[in-house]
DNA sequence: ACCGGTTACGGAACCGGTTGCATGAGCCTG
DNA sequence: CAGGCTCATGCAACCGGTTCCGTAACCGGT
């Protein structure tokens, strides 16, 4: 393993002149970075991150924190943010904690003194417990908003309202919605922004929930979708919807329409059927810049910025 | 922030003994290591990752390469890695790349001098390129075992084999396999204890695919089931089962019996459906042991081991 | 020709732990 | 009671970069 020192040797210089014509080009001579440049390419010197951390007193790695890998919401969210990671030489440490308050304060805690930042989600928990975690360091929240913190929310709230119009305007006069986890900050959002819209196109709406987004929670609330005689239903999560509407299908129930993603509707070939698709990955790519930027600058009292990104209903 | 002189002073010994007593009591007195450890305490002392590394050379990371996120038969994996990686102070880094054996093998270069060990979850990609990839830094392979490399594997090809062994009992004449992903290990294995268990049970095999791991691979799958006018189908994965049951179900057909997991089963109240369970989370945590078990010892030949989960049929 | 100002570079301290080696105290054995 | 041994501890080097500071060369201007 070639060492900086190897590399000044090789090319005749310091290593102090070594680290800043690879670091700080613009502190060396075009001559003697070439020369260096040259040398390290020779050699195949790579920089042992350790010691630059230990210098720098950076760890050059950030954290994100989810609640579960078991969800495919979160899933494309973390590989945004890799990808955009990487781009910045910076490793991405994916931490796991189960919803309980006290393990997602612990998480972090026991991160802290080893990354820069964090990405947090956070569906639920209480804004204090998210405050308190955010202390140790620069931390985005991720799909969810607290005063005075950087956040990075996909607005699925207007598409959820969004959707209940586009039923509306279609004829339809119960709609039914079945509710995410309890206490989830999505899910307090859309019911707000659904109930409006359900009250301005004038129809029916029928609150189901709380559920865990699971295929097997739409399968069970088809009994109350049933009851409520709607003919359109939007869930909380495509899993949910899916479940739902297996169920419904199982029970030769043919007439109501359950909102769902793009990528469903088209594999099965649905017709008429509204989707909503959130661009996971960007919204991780997003959080990942505006944490860059808190890094970047390290302004004492970092602007707390607010990115919204639009959720397209199609 | 504390550091170990800090620490040291206020228990009244030097930097070295305060660094044994917490690293390696044995070295140093009863008495000592108390005093040294009550220091700790009260100072909120937490080593310092980067100097650790750099001191021992060693960086305390280890990586976990996945082909994606957005298959749910890696992520508990990840967890359960994840999981055992905490308890040893490991920390672990996801690294996501595309199936392109590119790269594959350049996520592995650029991770090479950054952390300890690997987890390679490669189901595609040949054999050489994750030997070359392995060769760089002690390497375990998951869910795919390739001639002298330590690796763990789900053992799904024997329960698939006795899964269609119980089919042919139930008295199915005709059984479709839906095929996964071209080029995938673990689908060749199975195909091959299919093909064994079908000759022995006598009955009537019908291959289809390949097909990639998802929802609507199944749905376009459904033609092919009921051209081949099968009564029993087992799928590549639990997706495309799902896929599967879905348009099968729209299209009427209520006789066709689709293997799929636990979960689906139960939370659609189904009958006589077997399922196949693939324990992800220790799937991860074994390999993991495995990799810990390579990183401690040392040796110059690693025994390469090769482990076999069960996978139970129920 | 002299001077203030820039530029390029080397020396050395430093980040925060770990560890080989030396020292000295205390104990056992003959 | 001396010699040898073990045990606990301190000193200092070291891991591999980064960066402050000092110096020497070189610039143009007066």
């Amino acid at each position: 393993m070639p060492t900086l020192a190897d590399v000044a040797v090789l090319a005749g210089v310091s290593k102090a002149t070594a680290s800043r014509a690879l670091g700080r080009p613009d502190l060396a001579a075009p001559e003697t970075v070439a020369r260096v440049r040259a040398a390290a390419e020779q050699l195949g010197f790579v920089p042992n991150r350790a010691a630059t951390q230990l210098a720098r007193g950076r760890t050059g790695v950030v954290a994100i924190v989810v609640p579960t890998l078991d969800n495919t919401f979160f899933t494309p969210i973390i590989g945004g943010a890799q990808a955009r990671a990487a781009e910045s030489g910076m490793q991405l440490t994916v931490a796991v904690h189960s919803l309980e308050h006290t393990s997602q304060l612990a998480a972090v805690e026991q991160l802290a003194h080893q990354v820069d930042g964090f990405l947090l989600t956070a569906p639920r928990g209480s804004d204090e417990i998210i405050r308190a975690a955010a202390a140790y360091k620069p931390t985005v929240l991720i799909d969810r908003e607290i005063d005075g913190m950087p956040s990075t929310v996909a607005d699925t709230a207007t598409a959820f309202g969004a959707l209940v119009g586009w039923f509306a305007d279609k004829g339809h006069e119960r709609i039914v919605y079945v509710g995410g986890p309890a206490g989830s900050w999505q899910d307090r959002q859309r019911q707000a922004a659904i109930r409006a819209a359900a009250e301005e196109g004038g129809v029916t709406l029928t609150m189901l929930g709380p559920y865990p987004s699971t295929f097997a929670s739409g399968v069970a609330a088809a009994d109350d979708v049933v009851a409520a005689r709607a003919t359109a239903v939007v869930p909380y999560a495509t899993s949910i919807g899916l479940g739902l509407m297996f169920a419904l299908m199982r029970r030769g129930v043919d007439d109501v329409v359950v909102s769902s993603e793009r990528m469903v509707v088209d594999s099965l070939g649905l017709h008429d059927v509204p989707s909503i698709d959130v661009d996971g990955e960007k919204l991780g790519q997003v959080a990942m810049d505006q944490l860059m930027t808190l890094l970047g600058e390290r302004k004492e009292a970092p602007e707390p910025t607010r990115q919204r990104l639009d959720v397209p209903l199609s």
